[in-house]
DNA sequence: TTTTGCACTCTTACCGTGAGAGTGCTAAAT
DNA sequence: ATTTAGCACTCTCACGGTAAGAGTGCAAAA
């Protein structure tokens, strides 16, 4: 399985075979164990029997193309974005996962729960088995079917929503009421709102509702009107900035080429603040499969010496969010990738069984 | 202000008034800037007339006692974990917080929205004012008192329960179902169980629950039979791990003590693991005010060369839970201890008001 | 086109040195 | 009996020099 390329700026065709392989070997070997590689191991490696001044004209040559870059000097080399780009794209051979490894992906998944558990779940697993940071996307809600709406009176002024969303989603907000409402209220209100917009979707009940307020000015039912009132704020669009779990940070900080607190810091903060983030994930939500951003290549330049490995889920075709893995530059894609595609695969598979 | 003394190994008594003055501002000194305080620099900044030589004596004194510590022969001194002890416990005078702080911290906490809302708040508030790690318990809800209960159908063998405590706690729980439930029964359910158990805590109900199983044998209503059926499952005692909210943790990469990635990794990792962290703050609920742990005096080395102080919160004179901060032992605590003393106030006005 | 040989560069670890900071001790001063 | 001055001592840290090692690029030979 060779992955479709994003950007191609390189011709494969006018780089010649050896080249390449050795330039796969290198990125490999570099990848194993972090060092900058030099021409003697490289020649000592591969199969090909060539000195090492042969293979540091073909290093000088990669170099020129912008593949491959000396630390200094007399350092070996590493390569560039633009070179795990081409190793990614058109390079590297992924390995299927053993059986054993998709049982335990299957298993981990199959506990029958809430989503929002669901996904910190999958979240944490992808963090173990990758040793690398695990994030999942929460669904956006707006195109899903409300399953179902519940009003609680908490206080005299204050009223608690339940909405559940899809078979398994749960949301609870609170609202602020001008007046008291009696339970029987509340009780018709949620008869009335679940009769006529059970099943819709949230993007349609909030153009709903506001047709509804358009009409009442004629014809009020006491009941129509609570209900209305109620809703009116009960499906208020809200940005809970909740939007994605992350697991194994700590895990991040095991990698060399991370470990300056300086760095994280910058890292954490971003994880934190969400926001750059979830432009990243958002890119990827309508790419067929797993995709790749490689170093500042996105243009956040907190995510410099860092990959993102993604791929979408999704229930009966449709998308719902988008998880992965972050780890540094220097990741073992090819077993990263297998493990994201099958997450995916398998949580979308997931959340289907509970319907 | 003067703390009250935790453990006291120290007899004030036995220390010159003199030897006590130049330690306190010897912590002082520490405090703010980091580094070892030599008898020179100490000579300096006390109006006490001394020459080094005599408060190297004092130092002497002190070392001796336990009470400071040379990092080696040329270094300053440093106060060890039974110098910050007596610092904290008897020196200290804490400053009282000015009215913009009091207002802030105020105007942050009286938004009126749902528990869960309002502790993560109040934890962000926390590490945002004091520059460190905010941290607070969610409530022991078993003693806290059922307002509602309901139950809505997800799928043939899924039941969303939905248990709202106290006026502003709520909490989600699928449960699995031997066989389909009509929306009828389930509203019958949930009405009986409302009726009998509505305003008694917790673990009362989980107890009135085992005996309506053993009358169950004898008189049989069908509605009775259901709803104590899923009452079972539903007030299950749930650890759901999710203990306590924490914020700020990237405000602890700056500490210049802390800097280092192993350290902090081991930290990190306690804090995902919840479990020492809560050790810790449980061992606080039942103190009057503001508490500290310094340094691994409680027991874990995770948290070497890091200081806990925390306060219990309550509302109507019954503690709920416990916040506070976790820095470096090296931190502000004439600052930070009013700090969390207030916000401890503060919020258990917060969460009275909402009743 | 590939290889050999060689000079060159750069990093890293190691060592020795000297400045600076702070100590402890002893003997003198108050 | 304290306090102070003087002094030798110790330890850290920053600096510079050196030598080893790794890897390069280039020119000339194969």
């Amino acid at each position: 399985m060779t992955l479709n390329t994003m950007q191609q700026k390189i011709d494969l065709n006018q780089i010649p075979e050896r080249s390449l392989h050795l330039f796969k070997l290198l990125v490999e070997h570099f990848i194993q164990d972090g060092q900058p590689v030099g021409s003697r191991t490289l020649a000592r490696d591969t199969d090909l029997e060539l000195s090492p001044a042969t293979i540091r004209n073909v290093m000088a040559d990669l170099e020129e193309m912008g593949l491959l870059h000396s630390p200094h000097t007399s350092a070996g080399r590493v390569p560039t974005v633009k070179g795990y780009r081409l190793f990614v794209d058109s390079l590297l051979r992924v390995h299927a996962l053993n059986e054993r490894e998709i049982e335990h992906i299957a298993e981990e998944l199959k506990s029958r729960q809430d989503m929002q558990s669901l996904l910190q779940r999958t979240s944490n697993m992808l963090s173990d088995i990758t040793r690398l940071a695990g994030i999942v996307t929460l669904p956006r809600q707006d195109q899903h079917a409300l399953k179902h709406v519940e009003f609680v009176s908490l206080s005299d002024d204050r009223i608690l929503v339940i909405l559940v969303i899809n078979d398994n989603q749960i949301q609870n907000r609170i609202i602020n009421t001008a007046r008291v409402y009696t339970p029987s209220e509340l009780q018709q209100a949620s008869n009335y709102l679940n009769q006529k917009f059970a099943g819709k979707d949230l993007a349609t009940i909030r153009a709903g509702i506001l047709s509804e307020l358009k009409r009442m000015k004629d014809n009020v039912s006491q009941i129509m009107q609570t209900a209305i009132e109620m809703a009116q704020q009960a499906f208020l669009k809200n940005d809970t900035g909740d939007d994605f779990v992350l697991a194994g940070q700590t895990n991040l900080m095991d990698v060399a080429e991370l470990c300056d607190v300086e760095r994280l810091k910058k890292l954490f903060n971003s994880f934190n603040q969400k926001r750059d983030i979830l432009h990243l994930l958002e890119q990827s939500i309508h790419a067929r499969g797993v995709q790749i951003f490689i170093g500042e290549e996105a243009g956040y330049d907190v995510l410099d010496n860092c990959s993102v490995v993604t791929s979408p889920y999704e229930v009966d075709g449709q998308i719902l969010g988008v998880l992965g893995v972050i780890g540094p530059t220097r990741m073992h894609y090819e077993r990263v990738i297998p493990i994201v595609d099958i997450t995916a695969k398998m949580l979308g598979l997931a959340l289907n069984s509970q319907n």
